[in-house]
DNA sequence: GAAAGAATAGAACGATCGTACTATTCTGTC
DNA sequence: GACAGAATAGTACGATCGTTCTATTCTTTC
């Protein structure tokens, strides 16, 4: 692992970090698309072509933006839950972690995928797969999660593992929905409590 | 009910309503806020300014093209449920017409207020009011049913109404926004599964 | 069918958009 | 500390945005 110290990082890589952490935070609010990038720049006290020259075009931004909200979502619900022990644990962990996503608000506007997803919908090209491919390796990694816990016999395989990583994965993002909508917190323990039913009534008797 | 002939309407109001119709098509593809006045002219075959005439400004068209939106959401999901007997039968026709609504694309961008509310969740304003309400209404009607099921001896108590109909919607809602991801038609299927699941689970044992 | 008014069109506005080009300032290296 | 190149700024462009104003065409009513 880096520390900071050791790793040296120009002036321009800190910068454009510093951007797209801001370009993330700002998408999920306004849009990824009607975020423009004079605004953006105002907001990182930059000029409109300097900060332009970091992508080159608007769409490179976007998708820089993706990808950097990739790597704060792997960060703050993937990596943790991977500390969890393999199964049902496992499984647990990713949807609180994710609720907990939404909760904490690491992006001020809710999860940055639920928020793009549905702004690309109609808008063919490669930020729309970008967002797709995320959304995809995320469920895919929930699913994969789910077959471990049936594999280890903690869960029933009465359902076929993608269907209930999709049910678990739908309730995560009923409560974000919810909550940018409503702004009652309440919605975050419901999820939570509805995900541990569910995944409760798929226990595996042990003495059955 | 009044039928076409005997309500004579004028040509403001058929074209006005023609305008609407796209209005809310093109909404859901391309959002609310940047679909422009002009490219809705165009979609329509009018000019800029004959079209903003009927509104006198963006927001008021955003405003109609909501209500216009609810009018078919009702017609289409709400009404036809009505027609179900109370109590479980209308819980589930209520689910069932709302992934429907989502499966015919009676919108062609899916339903139209998952993707306003995303648009607008942090736009406060009028626009973003209506949605909300609209929405809300939609929650508690459905809530309301799941009430009439448990008062009825259908649906055990166990869990709130309201907590049973974030659940519910939660499902309906995915398949809603995965198959506009990845237009896999089979998330319908797995919705309406699950619904049926859960309702199942929170029946009354008749006999017990 | 003519008068009155609703409905639509045309042209123009200031603002903002993404982008291109050029100039300036700053940073890291010898 | 000077040189080279990266990083940022300044300015200008064509296009499109919402909106306004005025003119024209179409509907409805008597």
């Amino acid at each position: 692992m880096e520390t900071e110290t050791t790793v040296r990082k120009t002036k321009g890589e800190r910068t454009l970090e510093a951007i797209l952490t801001r370009a993330a935070e700002l998408a999920t609010q306004e849009g990824l698309e009607p975020l423009s990038i004079g605004r953006l720049a105002d907001a990182m006290d930059m000029s409109k072509s300097g900060l332009f020259a970091h992508f080159g075009s608007k769409q490179e931004l976007q998708l820089a933006t993706v990808d950097h909200a990739a790597q704060l979502f792997v960060s703050e619900v993937i990596a943790p839950a991977r500390a969890a022990p393999r199964g049902l644990a496992r499984v647990w962990a990713l949807c609180d972690h994710m609720v907990g996503y939404s909760e904490r608000q690491v992006f001020p506007g809710g999860c940055f995928f639920a928020a793009t997803s549905f702004e690309f919908n109609n808008k063919p090209g490669p930020v729309r797969e970008r967002i797709g491919e995320m959304i995809r390796s995320w469920l895919s990694y929930l699913e994969h999660a789910v077959e471990q816990a049936q594999e280890a016999g903690e869960l029933r395989r009465e359902r076929p593992a993608r269907e209930i990583a999709f049910e678990l994965d739908a309730l995560a993002q009923a409560s974000n929905a919810q909550f940018q909508l409503f702004r009652d917190p309440a919605v975050f323990a419901h999820a939570r409590r509805a995900i541990r039913e569910r995944l409760e009534s798929l226990r595996e008797l042990k003495a059955a």
